[in-house]
DNA sequence: TATTTTATTGAGTGATCATTCAATAACTTT
DNA sequence: AAAGTTATTGAATGATCACTCAATAAAATA
């Protein structure tokens, strides 16, 4: 393979401060000059690597969905039980909804403001969110199975339900909501999930 | 009053048509260009009316909330008891949360894509929200003095649990939910609220 | 060292954006 | 009918946008 005149930046640090823009200010109103800043990248090294900005967003939002599932397998490791899997995760959301710039959940914030407007950026940003959704219910599906969780709902219907209220807190966490009614709202949610 | 070349449009007509445009495709892909195609205003007279497009979302975000408070009134006025109203309030919200093309809710869509980019925008869709809400914990803090709610969690709290699970479902609304999926979570959800 | 290959550079492009304003038209008042 | 008032009109403006490309620089190979 020849190889001449390496990359100077590294991918995933470009990633990241795109990641960091997108999220802050949205898709549309970061600018590409914006993100040549943030990422230290001239323009026509960013349009070599990414294609265009819609490439870029796509990069960013594979990279923030791998995360969030590679979160949920760690969780499923050091936790034996999938209640506690998943109080762990509505805790880590409901911590994250009441910090004082929160800023919801990129993929949400994504699908809202692309609705309509980018059907291909659309359509990515539904798959990420479903990759998400379907983990959950295969955890779910375990927990039915082990009769940890009650079957009068089976896991697709228990995952759909936990995805709604973890996009409602990511909504909330814009409102600056109280801590503790969160909690008790995610008590009394978990506790309709076990047998 | 003296009154030389009353306006030709209908106020109501012209918030209509761009709340359809804002909801469709969101603040930023809604061009002024389309607002006037829509509309049937040349731009003078929609800067004449509305001051900018800023102001214009401004009008629309009112006459929504405004829309939203008066549907949960006539519920108040229709049914006796406060769990009834917001049984049929949240099957609304699934019905349309079910339908094909759904855009989720307005002030939703609007608060995550101003989020950080528009900042008087933003509070100004925040406090409809919040005029909701407190419509809602209003209606809730009858509930529980009637003994109809319990009075576990105060009324506020229950109102940010329910705002929680709307603002989910709205989100919910893009990913093709399954509505019966959708009414048992509702339906335990309601369940938590009830004495 | 000379050649080849490829990433980087950054000024430049055309399109689209929200907004303005002087001219005009329509209605009321006198 | 004339004068006065104000909404309407639409071409024009300047700014910003995402994006391009020919020139250049740097590394690998011969």
């Amino acid at each position: 393979m020849i190889m001449a005149r390496p990359q100077k930046y590294q991918r995933e640090k470009v990633i990241d401060a795109a990641q960091a823009l997108f999220w802050q200010k949205g898709y549309q109103a970061t600018s590409v000059v914006d993100l040549q800043s943030a990422t230290e990248l001239k323009p026509g090294s960013l349009y070599k690597a990414f294609g265009n900005k819609d490439g870029l967003l796509q990069a960013v939002l594979e990279n923030y969905s791998n995360n969030t599932l590679l979160f949920i397998d760690s969780l499923t490791e050091k936790h034996s039980s999938v209640m506690a899997v998943l109080e762990v995760f509505l805790n880590r959301q409901i911590d994250r909804s009441c910090e004082k710039d929160a800023e919801g959940c990129l993929l949400v914030n994504s699908l809202l403001e692309l609705q309509g407007y980018k059907p291909q950026l659309e359509t990515e940003v539904k798959q990420q969110l479903l990759r998400v959704q379907v983990r959950f219910a295969q955890l779910i599906e375990q927990g039915i199975k082990s009769g940890e969780l009650s079957d009068k709902m089976d896991a697709s219907g228990k995952a759909t339900a936990i995805m709604t209220v973890v996009w409602g807190l990511s909504v909330m966490s814009r409102m600056s909501p109280n801590k503790t009614h969160l909690q008790t709202f995610c008590d009394d949610f978990l506790a309709t999930m076990s047998s």
